[in-house]
DNA sequence: TCTATGTATGTTATATTATAACAGGTCAAC
DNA sequence: GTTGACCTGTTATAATATAACATACATAGA
């Protein structure tokens, strides 16, 4: 079964990859976290998972919707923004908030809230693990008796390869 | 001349303080630095300055022009928006991206990219050192490759008093 | 099998946030 | 006193997001 690879592990947006069994990967695990949850992968929230996964970049709300419209399926933006809200409810995609956009998550099935590298000129999108950042984060808060309940970190920037490009 | 304080230093938005002189300061400086930078805290700019002063909280843009707009501004967006434009600009006010508001800096004239610590029940913004969290992004962005240009680093919480309140 | 229940989808309508493009006014430098 | 830069104001529209309601679908219990 093709499906069943050992999880590709740091694997991340910047890092070439073979990315059809990158989203495939995603895709299988969607389908057992949301199993798992008594929840329903239904064919709108599949297909708009499928159009995050083409590539690592975000996509606003309205870019998701042309495409499920174009496919037959609703054309109102509650149908992609319900999908998409389904999505980050269930860890199966972020939101951007500098974007206002949606991305696929990278480490579905890995509790996380994650930092977001977000390159300015190809406009990729990466993870990157946010344990070091979100226990400075807390310990900043602390000093004013602050309580971090969620955490929004975002960076925009230079990615591997579109630095090499302008050198 | 009341104004020219000893600038009050780790204040933060959720230490009991003087309001007032919070936000006397806040225009001094604010004058001193737009008129080194060869720039003109005009009365519009100055006067959205003055609303987003009021408290330490963070405002739309549309409460901003509804104010203005009662005072004998101009009624339409862009007058706001090319305001809060200004004042972010010159390091006068802030945007919260997970609000789509904008916030008074409390620590004008340090230049300064500081987290953000946002009490979901009483909505006060404060600012905090970003140093240590920003060190430990870059790191974690080093990892892939990617420099950092600019963050976002936004929390939501509690804040002391609504952390006691609640208990 | 039938039906009650919760859940999902689709629609209409509207709210909220943001910007483009242009006209007129102010002010300081020359 | 005219030029040029900048500021304000306007009209118009774009982009993002949600409320509210109607219909359909899945499934568990009778």
């Amino acid at each position: 079964m093709a499906l069943a690879r050992k999880p590709a592990d740091p694997l991340h947006a910047f890092a070439a990859h073979d990315h059809g069994n990158c989203s495939r990967d995603a895709l299988a695990r969607a389908e057992a976290i949301t199993t798992a949850a008594g929840a329903r992968l239904t064919p709108v929230r599949r297909r708009a998972l499928e159009i995050l996964l083409e590539d690592h970049r975000a996509l606003g709300a309205y870019d998701v919707l042309n495409r499920l419209a174009g496919e037959g399926f609703g054309n109102q933006p509650p149908v992609a923004y319900r999908a998409l809200e389904f999505l980050v409810a269930h860890g199966l995609a972020h939101r951007i908030q500098r974007l206002n956009a949606f991305t696929a998550c990278t480490h579905i099935g890995n509790a996380h809230s994650p930092a977001f590298l977000i390159c300015r000129s190809c406009s990729t999108v990466a993870e990157a693990a946010a344990g070091a950042i979100r226990t400075a984060l807390d310990a900043a808060a602390d000093e004013q008796g602050f309580v971090v309940e969620m955490s929004t970190i975002e960076a925009l920037g230079l990615c591997p390869a579109c630095r090499s490009a302008a050198a």
